[in-house]
RNA sequence: GGGCGGUUAGCUCAGUCGGUUAGAGCGCCUCCUUUACACGGAGGAGGUCACAGGUUCGAGUCCUGUACCGCCCA
């Protein structure tokens, strides 16, 4: 019948579609073929991190991106998606340096150079298959403007961002606590930490004072000897015990009674012998412990604050990987938690140790590999950010920029509110090296876009570049204009499609990346990156886990084995319309299941319609009520749908498509055309015409969800019902144009009319149901049909069909007696009486109508003690019609039943 | 400690000006291989919308509080 497959496999067609739509150029604006003055959508895909492997939370980007983009495409906008992946500085040096950790190599084996190629080798692999992951997923982005944050043009862009913040003053260096990771040997930024909580102790150790008794060590550390003869001590609690060595003081609070007495005076720090200062500080909370804490100002971000008060050493005690250094004393060489072990037990012996509680307390973890972050002073690279982030405030607060759902705004000005400065160095090899030099001859530290051979100031040859790279969040946070060829303002995508139109991502990079590309934007451009910030949530298994790859069941939740087991249109239909912005989904793969299901159905009734293309020409003739209907019902589906994806309530529009495609346009109007269809002396190309129309229609709407399918299905579709735009006829649904709503085949009476058959038939399978009545014997029926007579009288046919009954025994007038021995539907006023001889039962049917009428009166009951109450008064007008009409049909649906009731006896 | 979100049918979730008798998918029960579809069709059961107050003619929806779960920030 026709050469459609018997159900709809993805595979045939996916690849397929794909190649040949990137061949048409249907993903360029420039081969869009629209006309010139055409608005235009652009949008700029988030970086996924190039070696690593795309997962469901990127399939969501993409499906609602590519959502978004062939919606806009459609909708007449020269549209750009542009795709792309950034080099992800730690993550990718990480692989890289355990791949040579394989050979027994490290970096430094290699050196700079070396290793920098080895990341490009192992780049160009990785790549592949994450471009290969983002075409299974379907996107339509233009591949030719494909970028990567260290491509040429890129990296200019960050070198052009760094030199004007920098003269500007915005990026400066400096010493500062900062978080180290031991295990990447760098710096990371505040929001690359990730604080975890611990069971831990709090150990409470003494330090003793010197005083007229004591006058200094007396023995050997750990010889146990060591306090011996000490009579006064301060007592605190630490959680770091480790980092006694780096202390320089001890702090209480200057209202603490309990140790008042001690301020001014000294202590002697336990193993090294350092003679150290008490002093009273505001910072220092008098509950916490003893009242009293050591003070180690190169090791807390906290005792930093009292060390710059009272004028303390800072003294680092670790190396660069975390073991301690020389300043270390006797525990030199040893690794941070190895010499905790040991300095405990040395205080131990040497009875300072005072007692052991356990305590729960937060530790900082790096967000890459998972080590515990070392506080450390070090001398990095900053952006001021607190006037960039006043900009970022304020184009929220104007509404130049919306975040969509609108609750993120608050945590959004809660944070640029709070803002730190930003560590912008790492210590890292694989990356954009921060473009500074030094000149060794007279010191002159200066920033420049291209590579000086020579100091500007004194001309010495003998200058160096600073050995560090910029963390990757510099260089993606401008994305949204180094991607269209910013710095050259005058650069063709720049002018045509800078602002972007929207930021699509997952909430939990809000701070990280839009955030950051919001307020670069605004410092180096002057705008708005784009107008929307449309946040997802996260997606978890359906047991509300967060899949990680470590799950026994991983391999389930990777989006190629999902398009692989059910296709990508179940895939993207499911993440489209299964949650709402902002928060997190469970996802099912029944819900997958199910959506495939539903792309099949869809396929079904393509193959239907066309397998009956040959019947008869389609033209549409006389329209009968399912026509009218189904054409306002799709209608009316059309402006909902468009105004739903004009709001961005993306899910809810899908959701009412495919409700639209199978519950009436498959289950309804189909089945009604086949009285048409299977009757050669009908109008059969009346029916042909509707359905292909309708079809047509709804394949438009549902493109955006489900792209292969409806593509596939468009292609098979005659050339004479396509949609056409004001330039002619479009070769693809891609670029066919999105519908219109047209109000002249809105026809509420319709509607009304097919409403009340529709609820006439379900009644009628409902009683032959319930009474057990063959599934396919045609029974007589007798309709007193009231107002509806003329309706149903004239799609006899249709009723005969839909609730299987004897044309040659079917009686439909407005009033009339019922049969003996019938079962009756009511609807309205209308009623059906079915006389089934032998079949009803009397007690049974009493029963059945007494159920429904009680229920009918409560209702009824209900509704008119509410319209005696101040309802009628106080609800709007229309509120109350509303309810009077209701209530006028629901007392003519009971006096009905009173009537059959009384008929039964 | 501050902030935010969630709590709706057995399970996964919709429900965006407060207004019919609160919806879907899956699962469950009954029936059906009827020439588009068993990835299906017909019919059916199933919910005090977490709890307690309040505002309102009317609350799943707005306000206050509580409980539990989760997230973010400090």
């Amino acid at each position: 019948m026709t050469d459609l497959s018997k159900t709809y496999n993805p595979k045939e067609h996916e690849d397929r579609l794909y190649a040949w739509w990137e061949s048409q150029g249907y993903f360029k604006p420039e081969t869009q073929a629209l006309p010139p003055d055409s608005p235009r959508f652009c949008i700029t895909m988030p970086p996924p991190n190039v070696t690593g492997i795309l997962h469901l939370g990127h399939a969501m980007t993409a499906a609602l991106e590519d959502l978004m983009a062939r919606y806009y495409r459609m909708r007449g906008c020269e549209t750009l998606y542009l795709p792309g992946s950034d080099h992800a500085g730690i993550a990718t040096q990480n692989v890289v340096e355990r791949e040579l950790g394989k050979e027994g190599l490290t970096r430094h084996d290699l050196g700079r150079a070396a290793f920098i190629e080895k990341a490009w080798e192992w780049k160009g692999k990785t790549h592949a298959r994450i471009t290969n992951q983002h075409r299974q997923l379907g996107i339509s982005c233009d591949w030719e403007r494909e970028r990567f944050t260290l491509d040429e043009n890129l990296s200019r862009a960050v070198r052009t961002a760094f030199v004007t913040l920098y003269e500007r003053g915005l990026i400066t260096r400096g010493p500062y606590m900062v978080n180290w990771c031991p295990r990447c040997e760098s710096a990371i930024s505040d929001l690359e930490v990730e604080p975890q909580v611990h069971d831990s102790h709090l150990w409470h150790v003494r330090y003793p004072i010197r005083n007229a008794d004591w006058d200094g060590p007396r023995g050997e550390w750990g010889s146990g000897a060591w306090a011996e003869g000490a009579t006064e001590f301060i007592v605190m609690a630490t959680t770091r015990p480790e980092t006694i060595l780096g202390d320089s003081g001890v702090a209480v609070h200057p209202t603490d009674a309990r140790w008042g007495r001690l301020v001014g005076r000294s202590a002697v720090l336990p193993a090294l012998g350092r003679e150290i200062p008490i002093v009273a500080d505001e910072a220092v909370l008098p509950e916490f412990g003893t009242g009293a804490v050591k003070v180690t100002p190169a090791h807390d971000p906290t005792d930093y604050e009292i060390g710059m008060r009272h004028n303390l050493a800072q003294i680092d005690v670790m190396t660069p990987t975390g073991l301690m250094n020389e300043a270390a004393g006797p525990y030199a060489g040893l690794e941070r938690y190895a010499c905790r072990k040991a300095i405990v037990a040395d205080f131990e012996r040497e009875g300072l140790l005072v007692k052991v509680e356990p305590y729960q307390h937060s530790v900082g973890h790096c967000q890459r590999c998972d080590t515990i972050i070392e506080p450390r002073i070090s001398t990095q690279w900053f952006v001021k950010t607190a006037p960039l982030a006043e900009k970022a405030m304020e184009v929220v607060r104007n509404g130049t920029m919306r975040i969509i759902p609108d609750r993120f705004e608050k945590v959004w000005f809660h944070w640029m509110e709070n803002i730190r400065d930003w560590c912008i160095s790492r210590q890292l090899w694989w990356g954009h090296r921060i473009p500074v030099w030094y000149c060794d001859a007279c010191g002159h530290q200066w920033s420049a876009l291209e590579d000086p051979t020579t100091c500007p100031k004194c001309g010495s040859a003998s200058i160096r570049q600073d050995e560090d790279v910029l963390d990757t969040w510099f260089s993606s946070g401008l994305w949204p204009f180094s991607t269209l060829g910013w710095p050259d303002t005058a650069a063709p995508d720049l002018q045509r499609f800078f602002p972007t139109d929207v930021r699509e991502t997952g909430y939990d990079i809000l701070f990280f990346w839009v955030a950051r590309e919001t307020m670069l934007s605004l410092a180096l451009l002057g705008q708005a990156p784009y107008t929307t910030v449309y946040l997802h949530g996260l997606i978890r298994n359906e047991r509300g886990e967060k899949i990680s790859k470590s799950m026994p069941d991983a391999w389930k939740y990777d989006p190629l084995y999902i398009i692989e087991e059910y296709g990508t249109d179940a895939l993207r239909y499911t993440l489209a319309t299964s949650s709402t912005p902002g928060n997190d989904m469970n996802l099912d793969m029944r819900r997958i299941e199910g959506a495939r299901n539903f792309a099949n159905k869809l396929w079904q009734a393509g193959r239907f319609i066309l397998g009956n293309l040959e019947k008869a020409e389609p033209r549409l003739g006389e329209l009968l009520l399912e026509d009218r209907w189904i054409l306002s019902r799709l209608n009316r589906l059309t402006g909902e749908v468009s105004e739903l994806m004009e709001t961005f309530q993306y899910g809810e529009a899908g959701r009412r498509v495919r409700d639209f495609l199978w519950d009436e346009f498959c289950d309804w109007y189909i089945e009604a055309a086949k009285v048409r269809l299977y009757d050669d002396a009908a109008d059969q190309g009346t029916p042909l015409a509707v359905l292909l129309t309708v079809l047509e229609q709804a394949l438009r709407l549902l493109h955006p969800f489900m792209p292969y399918v409806t593509e596939a299905l468009w292609q098979a579709l005659p050339a004479s019902v396509k949609a056409e735009t004001a330039h002619g006829a479009v070769p693809a649904l891609i670029v066919a144009p999105w519908p219109l709503a047209e109000a002249a085949l809105l026809d509420d009476a319709a509607e009304a009319q097919m409403g009340a058959l529709m609820e006439l038939v379900r009644g009628i399978r409902n009683v032959r149901a319930e009474y057990n009545v063959e599934p396919g014997k045609r029974i007589p029926a007798t309709f007193a049909a009231g107002e509806l007579a003329p309706v149903l009288q004239a799609r006899r046919p249709m009723l005969e069909l839909l609730a299987r009954l004897d044309g040659a025994a079917l009686t439909i007038t407005a009033q009339t007696e019922a049969p003996a021995q019938s079962a009756a539907v009511v609807v309205g006023d209308a009623a059906a009486y079915l006389p089934l001889a032998g079949l009803v039962d009397l007690d049974a049917e009493r029963t059945r109508l007494q159920k429904a009428l009680v229920q009918l009166e409560g209702h009824i009951q209900g509704s008119r003690a509410k319209l005696a109450g101040p309802f009628a008064q106080k609800a709007p007008a229309e509120v109350v019609e509303g309810a009077r009409q209701r209530l006028a049909e629901m007392e003519t649906e009971a006096a009905q039943l009173r009537e059959q009731l009384a008929r039964l006896g």
